[in-house]
DNA sequence: CGTTTCTTTGAGGATATTCAATTTATGTGG
DNA sequence: CCACATAAATTGAATATCCTCAAAGAAACG
């Protein structure tokens, strides 16, 4: 992938708002790029945080686990999302590992050249700030939820937010574009796969969402899961 | 409260960390004192955000309310912490409400001031994103807790984290520097004063802890809540 | 000293987990 | 391309954890 490619995907990513497309050409010569097939991971929980991930094309799960081998699933990650920086920023080990969900293509930097990057460009500063920002709000969030809510309404609450992040018009209602198995949806909303699976059979059931093992999940009646998701 | 006092605060700050005392003049210059009595809030959630604010002496417990009117704790904070700047700089509205737990006074700037002193002050930037990625990753560890963990060890673990951020070694063991309710430490770990109740009687039994409703909790034996706390 | 607020404790019940077994889908090697 | 092996999903039954409801006791406040 030439440096003019590059350059066109960093246009849209946040973290290079603000950037002229002469900066961003400095910046896309500088990357790295670096391939993962499917399960594959760039590196793991606990190692010593060296590079700045930018992810190109491909979807990626950020699983937190538990000294006793317990698995978190902090969130999916698309095209043009930020991953490692703050380990990085912050000189402590990455807190988590990233797993490609499909085959996908990050752009890297060393600490050290990202660090010149930063300097050169001060607009990296303040969207870095506000993309970890985000992310504290989500978890926040998230959190609250998971303080609060039954299981029922937070997987409604999950898959709106699939939904809304990345979720694709199709004839029959929304798409989520990508794979996502009940023991992942578990793992997301603080559940047992179980009851996960209890819980979506019921809503075809009643006709709300389809899709099984292995094909992407449609939802045929969003409004119903926002029912589900905000009644009391 | 003069300038020279509040250079001396500021030098114990993280967000200030590598500035020089001629910088910190500056800033302590272009700061406004804000005193809050017990139980006052300098904003509140769902507010336009306004102002970036340091707590220069006193504590803060930091809310956020569900639209049913559920709360939830997500930190307490103290002298040299952070309030605000998340949503100023993001540029929507609070996310959460303050609530001072002591009598506490508290230095804020305008977004604009401070935008200007973060231009000037190169540091100010990096000290941000390290200090936002930390509670990041904080809010990413009690997630999992709360996601993984039963009730008995997230009480624990809450208990222990703030022994470390703010625990005074005192005669009969370690103590918490605040007043905190079963109530609080309900909303904290995500679960309800009463069992919050029953866990700390019987810790009480045990003489893992003591400290009666409006005195600092102590406790004696913090091993104990380490190993309820990492018990498998 | 009465009122308010916080805490304790009990009993009953609901939600969700755990354990167990089966079914269904996917992938692989012959 | 089928048969088998493997992985994922479903479903039922039993159980556990924790919540809700209820009431009373203890501490703080004016």
């Amino acid at each position: 992938m030439d440096v003019a490619a590059r350059v066109a995907i960093f246009e849209r990513v946040p973290l290079f708002a603000g950037l002229t497309p002469q900066d961003l050409e400095v910046v896309a010569r500088e990357a790295h790029e670096y391939r993962l097939k499917k399960d594959q991971q760039p590196f793991q929980q606990g190692e010593p945080a060296t590079h700045h991930y930018v992810i190109g094309w491909g979807r990626v799960r950020l699983d937190q686990t538990t000294p006793e081998g317990q698995n978190v699933i902090l969130r999916f990650m698309g095209p043009g999302d930020l991953l490692g920086s703050v380990a990085v920023l912050r000189e402590v080990p990455y807190p988590a590992t990233p797993i490609a969900i499909e085959d996908s293509m990050l752009l890297r930097w060393s600490a050290g050249r990202f660090a010149e990057l930063m300097q050169r460009f001060p607009p990296i500063s303040l969207n870095a700030i506000r993309i970890v920002g985000g992310r504290l709000q989500d978890l926040q969030d998230r959190l609250r939820e998971l303080a609060t809510q039954r299981v029922e309404r937070r997987i409604a609450s999950a898959l709106l937010r699939m939904v809304r992040q990345s979720g694709r018009r199709v004839e029959r209602g929304v798409e989520i574009p990508f794979v996502i198995s009940r023991n992942e949806l578990a793992e997301l909303t603080g559940t047992t796969l179980h009851t996960v699976s209890r819980t979506l059979s019921a809503w075809e059931q009643e006709g709300i969402l389809s899709g099984k093992r292995s094909s992407h999940l449609i939802i045929a009646k969003p409004h119903r899961l926002v029912e589900i998701a905000e009644q009391a």
